[in-house]
DNA sequence: GTGAAAGCGCTAACAA
DNA sequence: TTGTTAGCGCTTTCAC
């Protein structure tokens, strides 16, 4: 147990693999294959080489074993916000890949600029990271001025499906646009509008197309209500409170963003209103606070566990060279019924 | 705007300075001193190379340079776990300030574990950071089998405070608790519960110390009611219900984690009661929610930005070698005053 | 102002 | 099975 965790700095100068080398009485690259295990070493000298590394406290320098060997177990992490929860969550799954493949994360955030995305990214190549796991700022990734012209290995999250070169995975925002819309559907809703922050976004469009397919599927052509509310909470609740205000105010609403789902929140409260009484909603993402404060808020969101999973599955493949077509992979949302949307009243809305 | 974000890997070699060198028929030695800076160069000289870089696509490999240098211009950030929210923020403070200084993060996540930490810091160090910034998962850092005897410059946040050899930074606890209990006081409240999910962090402690003080300077010293809930949200919340369901239930309740605040909530609505009318509640921590869902959320909260504020000028401090004496700053919190918590009703509210 | 040369600490040939 | 040697790509004396 020994540690010290001791004032910074100041040491003598750490042991190398020469140290270890000479007070084992064999040469560093004996030291070497001990410690790597790339070619076989006597038992003998094995266990000179750990006795040596103990009593010295010697510990390999991967910066001179990546230069050397051209790899550096790292990969770097790019996401436009740590901020949003769904983020922070690939993020942590990230974290628990990587640690479980002897893998450091080099984590970067974009802040959601397609030009400080370029930097970040020029900085993680600087230091050479085997990988990189990207979610992008916008669809068209790599479009920027100063984006570096060659990348290592790269996974697209979320945002850029498709690109014409990179591996991508995404979740199913179509479906899941259709399902939020199509539950509420079935709930006897027709007036339902759908809340976005804008339409910058493939995945957040799909979403829109996805909702607008359930309606047209029911009939229901001429009845979208597609309110873009900006980014932000409160633009949203301004966007959602006038809808609310209209004469024919819709009796269920479907946000299909994090911040959207508060703003819908915010505008119900502040219209006095309640859900699921006076309308019904619809959220998305995951968040403990959901299932905290009733009524429970049902939602859509995504997998980020499994999204994360492939992702990682896919870099991995691709740092060991695999040369497989370009992975496109969609994976399915999560519905979570709960309870802040729920049947139709018959006597709710005037009809048309 | 030459990207090709092209399919990964398969570059015929990276160019190297030398390459820079010959094409722009200088030294390595000048490329590298037009490069850094370090030395004067001739403007010529200076223009030819950086020519050279741009035909060629020239990146430093910052691992070589790192090497020969001996610093990586990297920290290791090491937090017990990314789905907390308040964690999240201070990784996103760290990697912000880092950005701004020219650095880069090594993210680890010690999954709570002293074990796991020490491992983590291990991999860490190996990649020799300049310096570790870690939110210690218990207050004994630094004893754990296989803890590094030898760190790097160190800071540590949140937890630890006053580590022997180390740097701290931390919230001022004593406080908080203090606060929230005095402003439920100041409202009439003389029955107040305390919940928290154990007693295994000094700062969880310190914030027990507040209420006890607040509510013996008051007077009240006998009225302690101290509820230990248990890691996660249902436990917290079973401890809750059996605490309100006592003979004489608390008016007023102080939550000070998190993960107590949700427990705290979900207890009262699952015994059909609410806030603030049948009990006041004063959260912990900061979170969009709170202020989204009413009643809004009186709650006590870490100033995350200020702690990381402070915890990065530290530790940039100690990398440039200061050897001052060993910081231990206390930062205060903040209380923002919502809508979950108020007077106390003369009489005891009627249910509904 | 500039170049030659050494070397950061490690690993991968190549020999033995 | 092991050692010797070269060199990953860069920076840094030291000399000019």
């Amino acid at each position: 147990m020994g540690q010290d965790a001791g004032r910074s700095g100041r040491s003598p100068r750490q042991p190398t693999i020469r140290d270890v080398a000479s007070r084992a009485g064999v040469s560093p690259a004996t030291v070497s294959s001990a410690l790597t295990g790339v070619r076989p070493v006597a038992a003998k000298s094995r266990q000179l080489v750990f006795e040596a590394v103990d009593a010295l406290g010697f510990k390999v320098n991967h910066l001179a074993s990546s230069l050397r060997r051209g790899a550096t177990k790292t990969v770097g992490l790019v996401v436009p916000d740590l901020s949003t929860a769904f983020y922070a969550s690939l993020v942590r799954e990230f974290e628990n890949h990587a640690a479980n493949s002897g893998y450091e994360i080099l984590l970067a955030s974009s802040s959601d600029s397609p030009i400080k995305e370029a930097v970040r990214i020029e900085s993680l190549i600087s230091r050479r990271v085997d990988g990189l796991l990207v979610i992008a700022t916008h669809d068209d990734f790599g479009v920027a001025p100063g984006f570096p012209d060659q990348l290592p290995p790269t996974v697209l999250i979320d945002a850029a499906f498709g690109h014409p070169s990179l591996d991508t995975v995404a979740s199913d925002n179509l479906g899941a646009g259709r399902s939020g819309c199509e539950y509420l559907l079935q709930l006897g809703h027709r007036d339902i509008a759908l809340l976005t922050p804008d339409l910058d976004l493939e995945n957040v469009r799909d979403r829109i197309t996805g909702y607008r397919q359930a309606l047209s599927d029911a009939g229901l052509a001429g009845r979208e209500r597609v309110i873009v509310g900006g980014r932000g909470i409160e633009t949203c609740r301004g966007a959602i409170e006038q809808e609310l205000r209209r004469p024919d105010p819709p009796t269920a609403m479907f946000a299909i963003t994090y911040f959207a789902t508060l703003g819908a929140i915010k505008a119900i409260q502040a219209m006095e209103m309640s859900f699921p009484d006076d309308v019904s909603l619809v959220g998305f993402a995951h968040a403990e606070w959901m299932t905290a404060i009733r009524p429970y808020i049902t939602a859509v969101s995504q997998a980020y566990d499994t999204l994360a999973a492939n992702a990682w599955h896919v870099l991995e493949q691709r740092m060991n060279g695999s040369d497989t077509e370009l992975a496109r992979i969609r994976l399915p949302f999560r519905m979570n019924i709960r309870e802040s949307a729920r049947q139709r009243l018959p006597v709710q809305t005037p009809r048309a």
